[in-house]
DNA sequence: GACAAAATACCACAAATGTGCGATTGTCCT
DNA sequence: AGGACAATCGCACATTTGTGGTATTTTGTC
């Protein structure tokens, strides 16, 4: 059975070669590049086929690994990329995760687990340190619908979305039969509710506290 | 050491004995109270000390567990939530996490699997299985900044930023010491750039593409 | 049937927006 | 030196918005 092809992107020397001889004496895997900057695997990336999985660095000197990820991404799309950095904060993980990692590890993490991290990605799975899936919940609580009730009419709800979709009063009235005037109070009745007073800000609100 | 206490939502009564019991035998843990429906747990919580766990299966009859969820985190916010279910389809799966679940486990985990949870959450983890890992990830992706870029300058994303945040073309003028006139020509350039004529529109597609 | 809430409609006027022009200044690049 | 671009400022004018009113008709509920 043919090895699982392992390449490493990581600045620090010593870490990377620590790293790579895990990797090689694991059985059925094989890391068969390492580099210190994205480019240069980008640049291989171009010419040969890819490996099986990617170990990646965030915080790397040249391009981002996050934009890096991305350019994988476009590349090769099959290559689980698992990401190995010492940056916890929701940012970083946030964007890795929406650039299409498949994993993410912190560099405190045994070589036992990175192994299994491997193992886990190539069996459809996401490997994640406990307090990143711990962030990674979290950050679906800010997706909740805050739902703040403001007591908009079933009615005064329909001309909210209209307006959100760009229309004008006068287009809203066109589309739903009724009078520029009656949109209008409609619209004075959901300013006085959001207690706003321009268009941006019911729109900005709208938006923010997911209404429509 | 008190034990851990946790409280069972299930209303298959086989599984749920099975499950009490398997509690029950794991050190430190002592599974208090269980119920078939979110209604009993609820009526409960208000009179008595929450549990430091709850395992909540969702598909119950009465109340959905996710309603049940949200209404189980307002009475106890501290309380963890596991979500232990058959159901792994990404609506129940997102639903659930963003009303708060700490954990996502499917049923045909191992008892050990589940007391191990248990233990996750209370250190601070976030428990899922794998193939529930891997859709939570999958879901980020869906958050990418799809950056279709229009090729605004520096200056155009600051007068954008100022007109999502609310404020009027002359508000603007005032905040950046510049003239009214010198945002109107920015927010000319903005709206040809963005392929809309209306503050409204701009504003939509700023939030619908990430542009801010 | 009485009553409240919601939806409808209208007027008037100040304020803000949208859009057509043109123009100057500074910076960067070749 | 010249060209491209960004940022700045200006004017005019039609359109749209925001806000103060008032008023009628549906609709649902007790």
């Amino acid at each position: 059975m043919a090895p699982i092809t392992i390449w490493l992107v990581e600045d620090n020397v010593r870490y990377r070669n620590a790293l790579a001889g895990v990797i090689n004496r694991a059985e059925r895997m094989a890391c068969s590049q390492a580099f210190s900057r994205c480019e240069e695997a980008l640049d291989l990336l171009q010419q040969t086929p890819p490996p099986d999985v990617i170990l990646l660095d965030i915080g790397l000197p040249g391009i981002s690994g996050i934009q890096g990820l991305e350019k994988f991404k476009q590349i090769a799309p099959t290559t689980y990329i698992i990401i190995l950095t010492v940056y916890d904060d929701n940012d970083k993980v946030f964007n890795a995760l929406c650039a299409g990692a498949s994993g993410y590890l912190l560099k405190d993490s045994t070589p036992e687990k990175i192994i299994a991290a491997i193992d886990e990605v190539l069996a459809g799975g996401a490997p994640m340190n406990m307090q990143i899936a711990h962030k990674v919940l979290e950050m679906f609580t800010r997706f909740k619908p805050a739902q703040t009730d403001y007591g908009l009419t079933e009615r005064e709800r329909e001309i909210l979305q209209q307006l959100v979709s760009g229309l004008t009063k006068q287009q809203i009235a066109d589309k739903l039969y009724i009078s520029f005037h009656t949109v209008n109070t409609h619209c004075k009745n959901i300013y006085s509710k959001l207690h706003v007073n321009t268009l941006s800000g019911v729109i900005s609100k709208a938006y923010r506290e997911h209404l429509i």
